[in-house]
DNA sequence: GGAACACACGTTTTT
DNA sequence: CGTGTGTTCC
């Protein structure tokens, strides 16, 4: 029986795992699940399938399953397998590309594209519109090919093409037409990039009935995870295919599928690349689905549970939720005030030491920024003081330049017309093709309106010569590897393309030779994993029993698995090293011990984010998103003067500290130093000191050292101060009181080039680390270096 | 064809 | 300040 299937669930998951996908009329009943973090939704969503399958309301080609990464949806299948002896490799769970290239692959006919149809990786994808805007010549200083790249992605990802832009100026226009010439390109080559891959599946589906029919009648229950990062074309894709749109035909009179969401509203933190929470509201709206909350939480003790909690509080326009806990209060979440970045690089350095030594595993620490520019100095640190680590957000295996040649060579194998492999790897490693033979190419296959590659073989002359040459060499390739094993062909292009004798020359080429060898492995493992015989001349996309039988060759199939699972982003697995990241690649993970870094104005929240309330309340969520990572100790750190982009900057502690419970945070360091809580009042926007209320002197008599013997429960580090302007250079020593030797005096008025008038509130430090504490009339209070800053007395 | 130089740019990221 | 990209020069 299923019971036991319940049996590890709480009421609230059982609730969500058996809610009633039919309704008293018996049609289609949808469900949205709140989850909070760490309240086991991936658990809830597996078991929900397994449930439905098991009663025997679903059979595993019923169901369909959407994440949004390759991890979540390999987690699910895994879970999945475990619990009912059926095989998931069969069934439709996978992330919205990896289906909807599925789709396409099946019905490539009907959705207007080759066979062996390429998919562009944002990178591939910039290279492309370069050459376009090359090929046109398109001033990339007037639109440069990023923005015609974020242009087009997010037309895309509002179901938009080029024709039904709405454009307001000649800019728009311009840009619209770009796009428009883009499609083409691509249509040209036969390739897609992500966004085309929703788009096109989903005007599939809108214009093709008996396609569209077919799965809105094979799909009874849709489940989606992470509901809140859905963008406007993903709800509307879903839409259509769980037959709540007004298109559906209702032939068998089955109505619309079951949808069963997963979200939460809180940790929606990819507004910035198209999501939209908004969808969660639509989705009430217009499914009336039955609605449970997940709300105990498995992961933090309770004072790191009502820090978040608290925090979270302050956002307006929430669905409403909150976490709670039964592991008990734990220890209180601490916070670190530090003088410089140096120093807070340092303390984190001490702490883990202290953690490591304490039984703490390092891979159970993490260490969590806003950007990616503040991992090096935490990097330094951490490698001076030989503590292994790793970080993680590089470059994917599948994104190394090496990697992409080798994928150029093989998508040429399958896919003659892709320009933008072609011209790649044409002339790499180099064979004399040089910029008029390319010039001639592109000039000859624009007048022919044909592929690079067809047209080089129509050429004459020195250009005609080499280039001839080149389609020779992949025309052999494909030729001698017709009847070879994937891994053989692999193994034969990395050879007969000169990669391998190109890298083995260059002086640092080891790497990507080893690299490239670990292809031939990725390869042979892809086959394995895929379940492939060892017939490679053709194979049966596993589990596909769509109308018609979907013929892929197993390079295809590797083709495209490169290009959507990019590989692991975490560099070597296995080491017990503390975990560096930023706050949105830690999401979904979880780890005993947590530092959140750089709490600062303009930092953490981001000084992008900060002037609207929509942008400030994503900084919000993904602090909680940060403060729910933890499982049983939590840091809080920031700093006085940071050094970016080339200046140091002297900023406010984040306003996000202030929003935090007092009774669950416990200060390593005393609070007396932040200007935030140690100028006058005004200049804090009204939020100073008074949702504290704990025993800490919070106003600051200014110009007096009273912090270096107040009570604090730790002896004060040895402070480093950063020479400004110069971090290599760093001295550490004690700081000393003030000697009074200033060019300012307390309660002198100032003015600054950049913060306007301002009042000097404290001095400290001496030479070069002589420091002002200016509380200015329209920015607050802020520290300056005397050294660097450009401060003048004015009478 | 590759090194040396100049210059721009600097939130977050999966597919 | 540091990186990545594009250009220039040998």
């Amino acid at each position: 029986m299923y019971s036991d299937l319940l049996a590890n669930l709480n009421p609230e998951q059982r609730e969500a795992v058996t809610l009633p996908p039919v309704n008293e009329n018996g049609q289609a009943q949808s469900a949205l699940i709140l989850a909070g973090a760490g309240s086991g939704k991936t658990r809830v969503l597996t078991t929900r399938i397994a449930w439905l399958i098991q009663t025997g309301q679903v059979s595993p080609i019923g169901v369909l399953a959407v994440t949004f990464t390759n991890k979540a949806a390999k987690e699910m299948m895994l879970r999945l397998s475990a619990m009912l002896p059926i095989n998931t490799r069969g069934m439709w769970i996978g992330t919205f590309h990896g289906l909807c290239n599925r789709l396409l692959r099946a019905h490539h006919k009907e959705a207007g594209l080759p066979s062996t149809f390429q998919i562009l990786d944002t990178q591939d994808q910039l290279s492309a519109i370069k050459r376009l805007l090359k090929g046109l010549k398109v001033d990339d200083e007037k639109y440069p090919p990023k923005q015609l790249q974020y242009f087009i992605a997010h037309a895309k990802e509002r179901g938009q093409r080029a024709k039904e832009l709405s454009v307001g100026d000649d800019f728009q226009a311009k840009m619209a037409q770009l796009y428009e010439a883009y499609d083409e390109q691509c249509q040209r080559e036969g390739v897609v990039d992500f966004a085309e891959l929703l788009l096109r599946s989903y005007e599939l589906l809108k214009h093709n009935e008996a396609i569209r029919t077919h799965y809105q009648e094979r799909f009874r229950h849709i489940l989606i995870d992470e509901f809140q990062d859905t963008n406007a074309l993903q709800y509307a894709w879903l839409k259509l295919l769980s037959g709540h749109d007004a298109s559906r035909v209702n032939v068998s009179g089955m109505g619309s599928s079951a949808v069963f969401a997963v979200g939460d509203d809180d940790q929606s933190i990819y507004a910035f690349r198209g999501a939209d929470v908004e969808n969660m509201r639509l989705y009430e709206k217009q499914y009336h689905p039955m609605m449970v909350k997940l709300e105990q939480n498995y992961r933090s003790h309770g004072h790191i549970l009502d820090t978040a909690n608290y925090l979270i509080s302050n956002n307006t326009d929430r669905l409403g939720k909150n976490l709670r806990t039964d592991a008990g209060h734990g220890e209180l979440v601490r916070i670190y005030d530090a003088p410089s970045d140096h120093a807070e690089a340092a303390w984190l350095v001490d702490e883990i030491k202290a953690l490591v030594s304490s039984g703490i595993k390092r891979t159970e620490i993490a260490l969590l920024y806003r950007s990616n520019a503040q991992s090096r100095i935490i990097e330094h640190a951490l490698f001076s003081a030989a503590i292994p680590y790793r970080v993680y957000g590089g470059l994917r295996f599948f994104e190394r330049a090496e990697i992409k040649h080798a994928l150029a060579y093989l998508r040429l194998l399958e896919n003659p017309n892709d320009d933008t492999s072609f011209s790649r790897v044409v002339n790499f490693p180099t064979r004399g093709i040089g910029a008029r033979s390319i010039e001639a190419v592109q000039d000859a296959a624009r007048a022919q309106n044909s592929s690079l590659y067809l047209a080089a073989s129509t050429l004459d002359g020195k250009a005609g010569a080499s280039l001839g040459g080149f389609v020779r060499l992949v025309d052999h390739m494909r030729e001698a590897t017709r009847y070879n094993t994937l891994p053989e062909t692999v193994e034969f292009v990395i050879q007969n393309s000169g990669l391998i004798q190109h890298y083995l020359s260059e002086r640092e080429g080891q790497d990507r030779v080893e690299n490239l060898q670990e292809l031939i492995n990725a390869a042979t493992a892809f086959i394995a994993e895929e379940g492939y015989g060892q017939d490679a001349t053709a194979a049966t996309l596993p589990g596909e029993n769509a109308p018609g039988v979907v013929e892929v060759s197993p390079l295809a199939a590797f083709l495209s698995h490169a290009s959507l699972e990019a590989g692991d982003n975490q560099a070597q697995a296995g080491q017990d090293a503390v975990q560096l990241m930023t706050v949105h690649s830690a999401k979904g993970l979880e780890f005993t011990s947590v530092f959140i870094t750089g709490l600062e104005e303009g930092l953490f929240p981001h000084e992008n984010s900060i002037n609207e309330q929509h942008g400030l309340e994503e900084e919000r969520r993904l602090m909680y998103v940060a403060i729910t990572r933890a499982k049983e100790r939590l840091y809080l750190s920031h700093t006085q003067s940071r050094m970016l982009h080339g200046q140091v900057r002297y900023n406010m502690p984040s306003r996000f500290l202030e929003e935090l419970p007092c009774d669950s945070l416990k200060w390593l360091t005393p609070k007396v130093k932040d200007a935030r809580w140690g100028g006058t009042g005004n200049g804090n926007g009204g939020r100073s000191g008074s949702t504290w209320q704990d025993g800490y002197t919070r106003q600051r008599e200014f110009g007096s050292n009273d912090f270096f013997d107040s009570g604090n429960e730790r002896e004060r580090p040895a402070r480093q101060i950063g020479r400004v302007g110069s971090a290599s250079t760093a001295v550490t020593r004690m700081a000393a009181p003030p000697r009074g030797n200033y060019p300012f005096t307390i309660g002198q008025n100032v003015f600054h080039t950049k913060f306007g008038e301002g009042r000097v509130t404290g001095l400290e430090g001496n030479d070069a680390d002589a420091r002002a504490q200016v509380n200015f009339k329209r920015h607050g209070v802020k520290w300056l270096q005397l050294s660097i800053a450009k401060l003048a007395a004015i009478d």
